[in-house]
DNA sequence: TGTACATCAGTGAACGCGCGTTCACTGATGTAC
DNA sequence: TGTACATCAGTGAACGCGCGTTCACTGATGTAC
């Protein structure tokens, strides 16, 4: 039953890929090692050949999953109001498991353990910086604070969104962020020569 | 061993009060119904002479610490800028047990059970009613967009500050959004008659 | 290139602990007369 | 007002399930010659 080397990496792609999906979705103390590695096509015996405990595997299942989502904010269209387009939509609101790792496991990871917590940080900052980098501000300062500020509202009104079971106040409140967002960078914007 | 029905009621004050606070601290999952009864001076067994089960308690404890921090909110100094200012402080985000409800349980409760959601969603309509009425915006719209995004940056800036380990970066992140909510704040301000 | 042997990825049964929940019990409280 | 009885808040032991982890095993892969 021994797999290859090359098997072997590709199925810990698989646990991992499984495990930041569900994780997000239904948060990491409620999904089982075993749910993981059924979603994994494996059983759950094996599961110790690639991580060391499980919390081995959230660290590593969360710091993937926050470089994937970097790569995909690089990738994508740049600035912050492009961000809080795409961002702020029912459509993510509704993925969780595809979606924000900040926002999906945000006040979990706030008391999570060291290792993920510095994986998040780290990813905290590279953020700010790429935000900050595109922002429409005219000093550093002013362009740190509007990354800031903005990412961190688009966080909490995605977590509020999602809390809200009235979809009216859901939408109110994905939408009226974006408004808001959107006016204030227009504004700022047009005080630039 | 009968206790009066006053003595009852005090300790399912007790029991609530207990359960809100480890709840926010630990979640609501890494907290057992044993750890509650022991913080609030009683044995487990009890327990379900107060609450039909775990759930139940989470709901009702959620409730409970939601409407005292409206009650706050409401009886505090009036208005956004002086919301963020006792908001983004980090007093609060090292005292996430008797903190916001929303950055300490905000991606839980997203996935929460029907009751607890609509419980926190009547809290969320509500605080947003409370701040935009005080905003400074001209028109409905304006006070309603600067409310929800205001409130909106600050439970996501809490949740970055408390997933940062790095002393610098949690300051920082809390620094740059008051200070970008403050500055709007007066900007808008100064364009009112 | 082929053969013999060691390695080890994944399987599935089993273990053991923690935790939610139940239950028989105690004795103080509340109530009926 | 006092007495007899029923109620029931809280106790602590026990139960049972779920889940993280371990382990003996299988057989394909990799390696040494």
């Amino acid at each position: 039953m021994r797999n290859s080397a090359a098997k072997k990496d590709a199925n810990r792609q698989l646990i991992l890929q499984a495990a930041g999906r569900l994780f997000r979705e239904k948060g990491i103390e409620q999904v089982g090692v075993a749910d993981v590695m059924r979603a994994a096509g494996m059983t759950h015996g094996g599961f110790y050949r690639h991580f060391s405990d499980k919390s081995d595997l959230a660290t590593q299942a969360i710091s993937q999953a926050v470089a994937v989502q970097q790569e995909a904010a690089i990738n994508g269209a740049p600035g912050i109001p492009a961000l809080a387009e795409s961002y702020l939509t029912s459509e993510h609101r509704d993925s969780i498991a595809s979606g924000c790792v900040f926002a999906a496991l945000g006040s979990e990871a706030a008391r999570g353990h060291d290792a993920s917590r510095a994986a998040m940080s780290q990813a905290i900052r590279s953020q700010i910086d790429f935000l900050a980098a595109g922002a429409a501000g005219k000093t550093d300062e002013q362009r740190r604070q509007i990354a800031v500020g903005s990412w961190s509202a688009m966080i909490g009104a995605l977590i509020l969104s999602r809390i809200s079971e009235d979809a009216s106040l859901s939408e109110e409140i994905l939408h009226e962020t974006k408004g808001w967002l959107l006016s204030q960078q227009t504004s700022i914007s047009a005080d630039r020569p």
